[in-house]
DNA sequence: CGACTAAGTTAGCGCCATAATTTAACACCG
DNA sequence: CGGTGTTAAATTATGGCGCTAACTTAGTCG
């Protein structure tokens, strides 16, 4: 019931914050711009931009001409001032980036796993091998890495020790962070849910910027989503909110390998739609082995057989009715969706979709919603896991690691 | 994109609000104890309550002895300082109260309402009169009025001028607080929808007290929730999130009166329940006249007869599953339900309810979550809208009429 | 080459929170 | 019955921060 801190010089912390957010976001920008678009006056920002260059946070990045008048310096966050690491934990890999801090790719890791069920001991192994090797690779000090984000399956519970709940893939409680810590990984570990991370990416680089409500869909071999409100990724009461795949659009429906019925990852996961198309070809069959071949040659079968046709267009209906929900619980200015699968079945299936949405919810909240695909590639997940610990940089205003501060 | 103001000595009125909030809650405290909840030294805590004390916002309440050491002083909000109002206006009537600054009842009225469907035109004049009435019967002038809060069906849009959307009931952008005005009402209004209202009121007074993350949902003649996240009432883009009834529950099921199928509300409205209890009894008889008496006989025929029975299991089922959403999407700590239709339901509804909950729900966040009953009767509305004036006061850290402000 | 214009910096001021100190009230103990 | 210890409130001293306003710097145009 303590909700707000005692706020004392947090206040210069918060403008610190707030204009490094401005300068990483939109690029090179002047002072005199700053002051405008922060409502800072003008001496504040000069103060606070001359202690966040010598803390080499910021630096300066050229002129530009006026027409009469000094030359604007431009300002912009120094890619170089640290580096981060993005991990995407999936079901079949690890894949480790590490990126700069104007986000540009410096290395790349992919790391195979063998078992079908990922054994937390060998994602721990794999996870602290990619590290490694991406900082070898790009040749960075370990101590220039401000962090590792990582995305996980399931959900992140963050306690006195972080843990991960998943499910589907029977994860119980892994403390991922401290099996890491016993690897020898001593820099500071950032985890979230990997249809989290993924979100973060779009909101910060792709379909989502500028938007302050927003859910990110994830249509692939699990169903899932990334609730954005008020700009920030919402995580609930124990950080598993946002799970959409297991909410209920046929009551009483087909069985999900959550154990309930009537899911909507039960209809629109790949899993799902596979066995549809099976049932309605009468059965005949096993299941199939690779998903994203199976569904690719479903969609290719569509020009040719209602059944396939029919069987996508039923997919649309079911998601869009599962964005209905969405659109009439949370109210979203934007709807994104992304994952293979939605990817697979392509922008005219997207227009059903839209169709159905619009059936399913209330006007208004609809007529407020642009619904548009992800704009980013498979690595989303690696680049928003990434982003964790950029996002503590900006929100602290500068380097957490530090705390004495010497005042220009 | 400018989300932070320019914070300079708005830390001053934060603090101010802190302090207030902390005493409008948890009622007469000591200075030290403020303190110590707060956060804040002893010597701000001095200061700030001298000004609340001098702007007779908080007054003295008794001194407690204590064993050794000097007694302390309790302080409170002074429950004089101003009134509120509150207003419910329902499909039927509209329902006007009058609080004291303790939230004590000092008058109501209660106006009905001729037409079935609400003419805007009406509601504007029956609230009117009811206002001066309160305000006469509780015999207090209108200056010391600090608000009215107004919670309207359907869902509210602020901009340049506040507009009411009530899809169901046919009003389209009706202007209610300017009409208001029209009518020679000079008060500062504060609308919102009802459900919202309503939970607002639980959270503060009722089932959902020391929550920070909740939802309050309400099954009645219509079907609707109020999102907390944060302590905040969320409202998403436009202000119409927690759209819950018209969620998708049954994938191309029964008619809803949005125009949609297989909504919430076409099967746990009260018409929904009635109108399935008609059909499995064979579909004779006419549409109930009178909801409410209509459940009751339903609710007393299910010890006697199964169709009866297994309609109320039913809407258990649904009502579980959409909560057993909610659960999943939004991972609260606390579940709410209200509205009439379930409080004529009863207790051992409930735990049917809660069965199907935790068969709809991830096990997780299910387990995160506890299931109650609200708390609050059916003034609850009325209260709710009677907190907004209050919580903008809070929110000010004091009367946000006077800005010039005296220092002790 | 000097006046104009815009960007950025320096100086002065007020405000607010913290920490240390003082004042106040009461109980216990010898 | 007065001294001493304890606890709480009030007061004073100190330092930090951001705003306003004046000033300096650096170009361009006539």
């Amino acid at each position: 019931m303590e909700p707000k801190r005692t706020t004392v010089r947090d206040l210069r912390r918060h403008n610190r914050s707030t204009l490094l957010s401005k300068l990483f976001f939109d690029g090179p920008l002047s002072r005199h711009e700053l002051s405008q678009l922060t409502g800072l006056s003008a001496a504040t920002v000069s103060n606070v931009t001359a202690e966040l260059v010598e803390d080499r946070l910021i630096v300066e990045a050229g002129l530009v001409e006026s027409d009469g008048g000094r030359p604007r310096v431009l300002l912009r966050v120094d890619p170089k001032y640290a580096h981060v690491v993005g991990i995407d934990v999936g079901e079949t890999g690890v894949k480790v980036e590490l990126f700069d801090l104007s986000m540009t790719r410096l290395a790349a890791a992919d790391l195979q796993l063998n078992s079908i069920e990922p054994d937390p001991a060998e994602v721990v192994a794999r996870t602290a091998e990619g590290l490694r090797q991406v900082i070898e690779t790009a040749d960075v000090t370990e101590s220039s890495v401000l962090g590792v984000g990582i995305g996980v399956p399931g959900t992140v519970e963050k306690g006195t020790r972080t843990l991960v709940h998943a499910q589907t893939i029977g994860w119980d409680a892994v403390p991922l962070p401290s099996m890491l810590r016993d690897q020898g990984i001593r820099l500071p570990l950032f985890l979230d849910n990997g249809a989290k991370t993924q979100g973060q990416a779009e909101m910060w680089f792709g379909a989502g910027r500028g938007a302050r409500h927003a859910v990110i869909v994830l249509v692939g071999s699990g169903v899932g989503a990334a609730v954005i409100t008020d700009g920030q990724t919402y995580a609930g009461y124990s950080s598993s909110a946002g799970e959409w795949g297991h909410t209920t659009i046929v009551y009483g429906g087909r069985q999900c390998r959550c154990g309930a019925r009537g899911c909507l990852e039960a209809y629109v996961g790949a899993e799902g739609i596979l066995d549809r198309y099976r049932k309605a070809r009468g059965g005949r069959g096993a299941v199939d082995t690779d998903e994203q071949a199976a569904l690719a040659a479903l969609v290719a079968a569509a020009d040719s057989s209602k059944i396939a046709a029919k069987v996508l267009d039923d997919t649309a209906g079911y998601v869009g009715a599962g964005i209905a929900n969405l659109v009439n619980l949370f109210n979203p200015e934007r709807i994104v969706i992304g994952g293979w699968a939605a990817l697979a079945m392509g922008g005219q299936w997207l227009d059903v979709v839209k169709k159905s949405t619009a059936e399913h919810a209330l006007r208004h909240a609809y007529e407020q919603t642009s619904i548009e695909l992800c704009q980013l590639g498979p690595d989303a997940v690696a680049v928003g896991a990434a982003t964790l610990p950029v996002a503590a940089l900006l929100e602290a205003g500068g380097d957490p690691r530090e705390s004495s501060r010497s005042v220009a």
